[in-house]
RNA sequence: GCGGGCGUAGCUCAAUGGUAGAGCGCCAGCCUUCCAAGCUGGAUGUUGACGGUUCGAGUCCGUUCGCCCGCUCCA
């Protein structure tokens, strides 16, 4: 069995999924796309029986309720490309076509022209010319020491009611109306002469150059919490891909690549309820591609520009949510367990306020259920975040497109927008994990470097026939057996080579199952079944092995 | 995005500026009664890409793409 203790290998296990089948790099014959990653063979294999034990597992055959009654999920798939205004609404456009700059400790943005300094024009004590002292942004109050305003001349109109402010500079008094005060050549939009402990001076406001911002981010203080050295440089934030619809490339035709699929849900909320008699609670589920910009892609298939994600809307009134959220949280990290990411390699996170997603401000939280990864070790990283988003997404909508999105509750005679509890889960990113939890060396062992101990559900080959030699009837037997299974699993014969390559050629590609022809059968009937991850063997009945390789993976 | 390392057969790696090779794997045949056994034969390369220097470049120089590590980042 897998050692967790001991991170494993990311270079070995990405080269073996090269060889084996499982994922290449994408457009590779051209030297690479950078973030895109195409899925081989077994690797599609692996990905489907992932998503259709997702699908199964919450839509088809949906868990139990609370109440003992199994819940209502939906099946959807939307387009990929939608209206341009959806993403206008969702608040994916808002804050990233702008440079912007990001505090470290805060996680909280402003885009880079309108963050304003408070310049001195002269030394005074240990500040220096030019270098921002005071900082202020279009954002939310800050914290007491530091300016917030929307204009230079909002921040000196704030810098003289605050005395606290002056204390900071050093100014002593304020000597003339800064809203009239001096053009100073390029643009100080504002300046004030004040009276400070070294005399008097200049002190103006103006947006920090980018270049200024660029080359001491160091020494320019939060506008959040004024601390110097938290903000990031200023970067694009183009996180979704950009594209056009209709043949005529013309902005008005601009849209985007879905950078999430959870929208299209949104979007067929009211086509949905008028539709199929549902009640909230209920949930629509959706599983599809999903395109995001990363900034730095790495990580094998983890952070990857095209992605799938397998995601449910979860929809109830807004008294509800904490008890579905409590719920939710319980039954996917249960579903994951299932799958085959057990023991201490899986866990739930909690996250911080500062941490949360613009749509889950107002929710009672988010938790992540993280899996240790070997390029996390011994940290964590994120396989599905199950968000309330409280009713942002619908109320979004609803402002933007005009809708009637409220739905009317007959029990509780209301009309209301519902609550979303949403478990949003990384299919990609369930490959990885469940590639990283099989992946195994086994360098005691003498037939196979590498195992891969999928669970039986997800393993791509479900089962191996060999004759145990290429003669003496054996074949035939084995091939008879092999025409049998195929029709139902995915499963190989192979006659070629010595048994031991054989099976170990099973071990790479994770079959858990070999079933050997031997002269034995000849006499009595039966087969080894040759176990993956133990390599021990037992004898069973040849007509039995359909019903053994059914109860053995689930199917 | 920054810094460092690396790109030669499917994989792991050789090859003073002078004819691109080995092992493993793969394929075929033989052999083989349970864990990459053995024998024989075979296929496989725009040396990541583009340009430059040179009589001649896998090797030197420049650019670019990709991968790995550390920062950064990841609404």
């Amino acid at each position: 069995m897998p050692d967790n203790d001991a991170p494993k290998s990311m270079e070995d296990l990405v080269a073996l999924c090269k060889r084996r089948g499982f994922i290449y790099p994408a457009s590779e014959i051209y030297g690479g796309l950078n973030g895109f990653w195409d899925y081989g063979p077994l690797g599609t294999e692996l990905k489907n029986n992932l998503r259709d034990a997702w699908w199964n597992d919450m839509v088809k055959s949906p868990p139990v309720g609370p109440n003992g009654e199994p819940l209502v999920i939906l099946g959807l798939d939307s387009s990929i490309i939608q209206h341009p205004k959806v993403w206008e609404a969702s608040g994916h456009v808002g804050g990233f076509n702008d440079l912007m700059v990001e505090d470290s400790e805060t996680k909280k943005r402003f885009r880079a022209d309108h963050l304003q300094g408070i310049y001195l024009l002269e030394p005074a004590g240990d500040m220096k010319v030019g270098e921002p002292y005071l900082v202020t942004s279009l954002m939310e109050r800050a914290p007491d020491h530091t300016l917030v305003a929307s204009s230079p001349a909002e921040a000196l109109s704030i810098l003289i009611a605050e005395r606290k402010m002056q204390k900071l500079m050093g100014i002593r008094a304020l000597k003339s109306n800064p809203l009239s005060g001096h053009s100073l050549g390029k643009p100080p939009y504002a300046a004030v002469w004040v009276d400070t402990d070294h005399g008097s001076r200049y002190v103006y406001a103006e947006s920090v150059p980018i270049d200024v911002l660029q080359s001491l981010p160091g020494s320019i203080p939060s506008p959040f919490t004024g601390d110097k050295g938290a903000l990031a440089q200023p970067r694009q934030f183009n996180l979704m891909f950009q594209t056009y619809y209709g043949a005529v490339f013309d902005e008005d035709h601009k849209t985007y690549l879905r950078p999430e699929t959870a929208q299209g849900i949104f979007l067929n909320f009211k086509n949905v309820v008028d539709t199929m008699r549902v009640k909230v609670p209920f949930g629509i589920a959706q599983i599809g591609k999903a395109f995001r910009n990363e900034v730095t892609p790495r990580n094998f298939i983890f952070r990857s520009r095209e992605f799938e994600q397998m995601e449910i809307e979860f929809f109830c009134h807004g008294d509800d949510a904490p008890m579905w959220y409590e719920y939710w949280c319980e039954v996917r990290k249960n579903w994951w367990q299932s799958v085959g990411l057990t023991g201490d390699n899986i866990q739930m996170r909690q996250h911080e306020n500062e941490e949360l997603a613009h749509y889950a401000k107002d929710g009672c939280g988010t938790f992540d259920i993280e899996y240790r990864f070997p390029f996390t070790h011994p940290g964590f990283g994120e396989l599905e975040g199950v968000a309330h988003r409280s009713d942002f997404d619908l109320r979004q909508h609803r402002e933007h497109s005009g809708a009637k999105l409220e739905y009317f509750d007959q029990e509780r005679n209301e009309r209301y927008l519902p609550h979303v509890i949403e478990p949003s889960g990384g299919l990609s990113r369930g490959v990885l994990a469940l590639l990283c939890e099989a992946f195994t060396p086994t360098p005691e062992r003498k037939g196979s470097k590498y195992v891969m101990c999928f669970h039986p559900r997800m393993a791509p080959v479900k089962a191996a026939i060999f004759p145990l030699v290429n003669k003496e009837g054996m074949p035939e037997i084995a091939r008879k057996l092999y025409d049998d299974l195929r029709t139902r699993w995915p499963v190989q014969f192979d006659v070629k080579q010595s048994i031991g390559k054989r099976y170990a050629r099973m071990d790479e590609a994770g079959t858990p199952y070999c079933f050997t022809i031997d002269g034995e059968t000849l006499e009595d009937q039966t087969v080894t079944v040759r176990e993956r991850d133990t390599a021990d063997q037992k004898r069973i009945a040849i007509d039995q092995v359909a019903r053994y390789v059914a109860d053995e993976t689930g199917g």
